[in-house]
DNA sequence: TAAATATTTAGACATTCGTTTAAATATTTA
DNA sequence: TAAATATTTAAACGAATGTCTAAATATTTA
């Protein structure tokens, strides 16, 4: 929990998120998006694995990082509790 | 956006939110739930207001404190779009 | 096997964050 | 108006965070 938010924390983290919404990608493509040092994005893709946002797979030379759906429900389960509260207008389409 | 998500990252920021379910309370029986100053509670609340996450109205010497659909809204809708992805189990009762 | 490529680990450093105590502001009550 | 109550603002400080460069590890290719 604590994890997870945390790693939603950071507008970088957020945004390597919303880049894997695309698809999986290894590590360097990642990192091109990025105006930053790959050990750095190295360090983000570590959060984001913790709070179970992201998988990792090992494909030879390069790691594969994709959204992960643990983390995910996680977080919206969470959020659930408000929902109720608010009564979120009901989406149009399916979730 | 950014200040929205930062407020939502510390965990007594969060216990604040989840207490407000119960309904509006007023700084001071918000802080008797911690154990923590008042000033530091003080500065919980700030943070979360900045995040539209709760409202202030000031009620003679006090300053009642409650949920604001806005920020919640704003961090739903990001994740609207994990939801797509991953396609969320519809829940059982209305959101 | 040596060189090249992909990625992480380690160490350092400035910035941000959460907390505290003390003081300030605002409102109510005696 | 003075005292009491509710809450915030200010200043200080240790801990956590994000970034970098340099070095290490793992895999592939020549």
């Amino acid at each position: 929990m604590e994890i997870t938010f945390k790693a939603i924390n950071d507008p970088t983290r957020r945004e390597i998120l919303v880049f894997l919404i695309g698809g999986a990608q290894n590590a360097g493509e990642i990192a091109k998006q990025f105006a930053m040092s790959k050990p750095s994005i190295s360090h983000h893709l570590d959060l984001l694995k913790q709070g179970n946002l992201i998988l990792a797979e090992k494909k030879g030379q390069y790691i594969i990082y994709s959204l992960n759906r643990t983390g995910f429900e996680l977080v919206h389960g969470w959020f659930q509790g408000f929902a109720h509260y608010f009564e979120f207008p009901k989406p149009k389409i399916r979730l």
